[in-house]
Parts: C-alpha cells; sequence; structure tokens
DNA sequence: GCCATTTCCGCAAAGGTTTGCTGTGGAAAT
DNA sequence: ATTTCCACAGCAAACCTTTGCGGAAATGGC
C-alpha cells in the first residue's frame, strides 16, 4: 500500500491540495462543510503528514538531539527518560546520540543532528573536549544548544546545572554536624565541570576547620576508584567517605564489603547520586540528591522557551536536596 | 548564516545543480576536475545535505525507531547504547521514544516513527499490549519491525530475543547440582513473554525432580517483589531464591539486608541480569547473563539485513552464560 | 575530413508540503 | 443596477535533492 497524501485526497475529492493541507489545519480561509469532508476522509485514508516534506518546507523539526558520553548510566538515562516524557507530550520525537567522551564523535553527531534539521540540541560534553569550535556551526544555524550535567566554562551560552555547588556545600554541612575528624573525598575526572565545581565547593566549605583532616583522591571510574579506595584505607581508615558520584560510589562500596567493614558502625559514607544506587543497599546509604529527572524536566522546558522566542544564554540551577539514609 | 546548498554551490561555480550533485557522489559522469572543484568548494563551504531532502526524494532515511517501556532501566540502557553504537557506525541516527507501558502511546509513538519515516523499528513490547493491530500500518509501509525482550506470540514477525528458556534451565542445572530442597522462585510481570518462558523452562526443568519443593511467585516492580519476599521468608525460609530480573533481585536484596540474612550462609541467591546489579555485591551474586549488549549488536545487524534483503520473519536467540558470583 | 563513439554536463520532473497571491461567485451596500 | 466586499478555493513557487534523459562537444577510427 502506498502512503496516503494531500494529493490523494485532493483528487478524491476533486479539489486542490492547498485546500486539502488549509482544511486539515483548520484555516479560516476554508468552509466548515469542505473541512469536514477533508478531515472525515483524511481519517478514514489513515493520512499522516510527511514529516520531511513538512520540515523541508517550513524549516522547523519536531525533532530534538540529545547528546551524552553514554547511554547507559545512572544518571543519564533519568535525564533522557525524563527529557523524552516532556518532549513527546510536546509533539517533540528526540534524537539520542552518543559520544563515548570521543571529541571527534562528538563532532560528528552535531554534524548529523544538523542533517536532521533537529530544532535543538541538549549535549553534556565529553570529558575529553577541549576544543569547542565544533559548536560554532551549530550557533550559526542558530540552533539552540543546551548544555546540562557536564558544560563548558564560557559564559555565552545556554547551560543546565545540578547545584553542584550547593550540593557539596550540603555534603559539608551535613559532615560539620557530626564528629567525623578525617575524611577521604573521592572524586570524578577532574576534566569535568561538576568535579571540579564540586570539590571547589567541598574544600572551600572546609577552609575555617583546620583541624579537621580532608584527604581528596580522583578516580575516573568505578574500578578505579575500588582501588584508590582500597590503597587509601590501607593507609588509614577515615571516619567518613565522601563520594562525589555514583561511579565513584560503587568502587567504594565495593571495597568496603571486601574489606568486611560495616557502615556506619566501622565508617560514614555521604555520596552524591540519584538516588538509585544508595537505595540497593541497606542501611541506605545517605545522599545528597541530584536527580537527573528534575534536571530533565527542567532542561526541555528552557529549550522549549529557547526555541519559541530568543533567550538570554543563562546558566539554570536545579536544586539539591537531602535524603538521609542510614549510612552516617 | 545560511546554509550551504547544492544551488549556492552551482551558482558560484557556475554549473548546474545536477552536476554539483553528481560530482560530489563520485559520479562517473562528471570529469575529474569538475568534481575536484565542486568537492573542494563544498568542504570550504561547509556543505552538509540536507536529510529532508534527500529523504523526501530518496524515501529511504538514514533513521531508526526504538521504543522502550522505559530508558532508565538495567537492561534496557545496554541495548540501547549497542543499538545507537553500531547505529552511528553505519551512519543511522536512533530515534527513541517510551512507551510508558501505554498501549495508547505505544501506537502514537509508532506514528511518530512512521511520520519522520524511520526505515526500520526496534520495540520492546510494553506489558500491557494486548491488540497488535497498531503494528499493522507498518507492514503495510514495509517499515521492517524487530522486536526484542518482550515480543508477541505470533511467528510471523520478526524477533529476537535471550534465550530464555536456556537461561532458565541453565538455573534449573545450577540449582541442580547442589543439595537445595526448598526453592523460592520469583518472577515478574506474567504478562510478558520473557516471564512466560522463563517460568515454564523453569518449572519443566524441575518436573522430574518432585522431591524438590519449588515455590514461584510474581511481583510486577521491585517494591512488590520486597513485599512478596518479606512474606514468604516469614512463613519459611527456603534454601535458594531465585530472581527472573534485576527488578525482582533488588527487592529480593532489600529483604534479605533488612532481615539480617547473610548470602550464600543463610540463604543462596540466583538470578537472571545482565550483571550491573549483582556485581555491585559482595559477595557477587551469581547470576545467568543476559546481555542487553550483545542482544543489541545482535538485533542491529539483523535490522540491517531486514533493510536491505527481504528478510524471512525469524525468532533469533543471543545465548546465555553463567557468571559465577558467590551467592550459592 | 567524415561518421561513430565517448565524455561530460544540463534540463526538468519528482517527492509532499506550505503559503502568498490571484480569481471567482455571490451577497450586501449604495 | 452598479459597485464593494467577503468568503472560499486554486495557482504556482518554494524548500533541496536525486535522476532519467537528451544534447553538445570532444575524441577516435578510417
Amino acid at each position: 500500500m502506498t502512503n496516503t497524501t494531500l494529493k490523494k485526497i485532493s483528487e478524491i475529492l476533486g479539489i486542490s491540495i492547498s485546500t486539502v493541507s488549509r482544511a486539515l489545519k483548520h484555516h479560516p480561509d476554508i468552509s466548515v462543510k469542505t473541512r469536514e469532508k477533508v478531515i472525515e476522509l483524511a481519517r478514514t485514508l489513515d493520512y499522516e503528514p510527511n514529516a520531511n516534506a513538512v520540515q523541508l518546507r517550513t524549516k522547523n523539526s519536531k525533532l530534538l538531539g540529545l547528546m551524552v558520553p553514554t547511554i547507559s548510566n545512572y544518571f543519564y538515562e533519568t535525564f533522557i527518560a525524563a527529557v523524552e516524557e516532556d518532549a513527546r507530550k510536546n509533539g517533540y520525537a528526540v534524537m539520542i546520540l552518543q559520544s563515548g567522551n570521543d571529541p571527534l564523535i562528538e563532532s560528528e553527531n552535531l554534524k548529523l543532528f544538523r542533517q536532521n534539521r533537529v530544532s535543538g540540541v541538549f549535549v553534556c560534553l565529553s570529558s575529553n573536549t577541549k576544543d569547542m569550535s565544533s559548536f560554532e556551526k551549530m550557533y550559526e544555524l542558530e540552533i539552540p544548544v543546551l548544555f546540562f550535567d557536564n558544560v563548558p566554562q564560557d559564559s555565552g551560552v545556554h547551560k543546565i546545572c545540578l547545584a553542584d555547588e550547593k550540593s557539596a556545600q550540603l555534603a559539608a554541612e551535613l559532615i560539620l554536624q557530626h564528629p567525623y575528624q578525617s575524611i577521604l573525598a573521592l572524586f570524578g575526572n577532574p576534566a569535568l565541570s561538576i568535579t571540579k565545581k564540586r570539590e571547589a565547593a567541598l574544600k572551600n566549605a572546609f577552609q575555617a576547620h583546620p583541624h579537621i583532616s580532608l584527604l581528596i583522591e580522583h578516580a575516573n571510574s568505578s574500578e578505579e576508584a575500588k582501588l584508590v579506595c582500597h590503597e587509601m584505607l590501607n593507609k588509614h581508615l577515615p571516619d567518613i567517605i565522601f563520594c562525589m558520584s555514583d561511579e565513584v560510589l560503587i568502587g567504594v562500596l565495593k571495597t568496603i564489603q571486601e574489606k568486611g567493614l560495616r557502615y556506619p558502625d566501622n565508617i560514614a559514607l555521604l555520596t552524591i547520586s540519584n538516588g538509585t544506587i544508595p537505595r540497593l543497599f541497606h542501611p541506605q546509604i545517605t545522599y545528597i540528591e541530584t536527580s537527573g529527572e528534575k534536571l530533565g524536566k527542567a532542561a526541555f522546558a528552557h529549550m522549549l522557551n529557547c526555541m519559541q522566542t530568543k533567550t538570554e544564554p543563562t546558566e539554570l540551577l536545579v536544586d539539591a536536596v537531602l535524603f538521609n539514609g542510614g549510612s552516617l
């Protein structure tokens, strides 16, 4: 069976294509009688507009691009799910691409977005991206780009982040409410904006408390975190371990379990997470919530804004809240 | 800045649009000299073909559709990641939609796929889908549909599954190698094809061992699994709990932890999983691996086949292997 | 130097929509 | 009865690309 088109409808009804087109969009120029005839026939023929033709003509697609380093990640997946959901509700479809943290693929993906004429893209930068020039073309074509999570430092772009500073501050405050004297803080890839922000905020918060020992380490993956943690714990058992992310947390948890340590008895734990992992364990691990879902919803809302009216580039923040498990 | 088009290039070079088009695709009709001039200019002008125009003309898009109940799921996310990766390598982009297990949304999503002229779709059926008629239109339009994971029972469709029967058999064999006398087997939504298959296979395997007590329960979510598990354990402590999926496993683990039980000492655990969750714990939980990644890769390969040559509908299986943790 | 190829390129249509403009018929206004 | 206006619908161009066909120039063979 071949597709039904405006042309086909127009031929059957003996009217022109333009009349059919207008009737279908309730254009006032078309009489009610004609309109109803058209709509009726369109329904029975199951007419579905050819998005390619529409987009070609209107230069305005109902397609959004979304790029993350990898889809299978505790945080991104909830972000993606949220964006997709809201997008769908607004008639948009989402094209999802992974960069694999490779700047080359990242720029190729941008090209794919352009070729498919997306009307906006969400980007979480690859951790290895130094050169932002591949994004220039997007700006030239006036395709809104909204960075999220790992964002560039430039101020002239749209970005939406978790309240990274605040969440680290929150963590610090929580720690300071307890008599912990030695802290091991594990962070992720130091190249990421979120790492920098969280680390700086945490350091800053302990500036006024020189008597507390704050040891900071980095790890680029769960495996690395596990190794680092093992190494650190062999030297000295801190009162509390603070994890910047789920990735780090996973490594730490493995170490702790392998060493037969019990939290909160032997050691306290605090992490930043969306909650999935921390809630798997018993006692649940106390975490500062960074919700991919909230971020996704906010991101989509902002994107809608950007697409409708030219908005000034801004940095939006999604708040962080504390979930009290039983790990400290 | 406006986009570069074939027309623009042709005007600058003073040649016709068709020549430019052919030159860009190395058509033998075009002289080397002209071709190089064109390609050179196209590069400096950063020409990017308008996918909409191309698709409109050729009726052959480089876009694939992928629908899952929800993206944020331990299994789907790896499947999606794998499909996306291979798709990208082959020049395809993937449009991802969620059904939220709502048949209505499912059929709307199919419509979206059609409108965007995808050249193939991967579908994991929503658990509530009874009526498959919304897929008819896809067949009529000759858009290949490849079902995965939760698939329809019809035999006339393309489907790709994990070796559900085999993985349950594997589980049964493993259990039988131990002296376990009472088994609690927890399954997911009984409406799902994977549930049915796994359950049938497990039951079947124990048919020949009537002296072993096999208790089967169902749960539609982690929370439900947790409740059911609590309830069951209060009545009687089995030697081993078998979990059909990560979802179930999560509930079971919570119960076990909350009850202060230790595995494998107090109770043994066995699950079917892609490994992410089982490896988080210590000892790691023994599981039959069902890799979303493998399934994704196989699915994409099959899709490529379907799109290139008309393939007969088949049911493909991706094998299951055992990962030995320390939970039994 | 003439005919037959070959080489290279352009014309034009097609794909499905959208939209500014034009045109028609009839009713209302004068 | 003539003009004015409005409601309604069609024409045609445009969006950008692909491709069958035809044609001009250049090449080759004799």
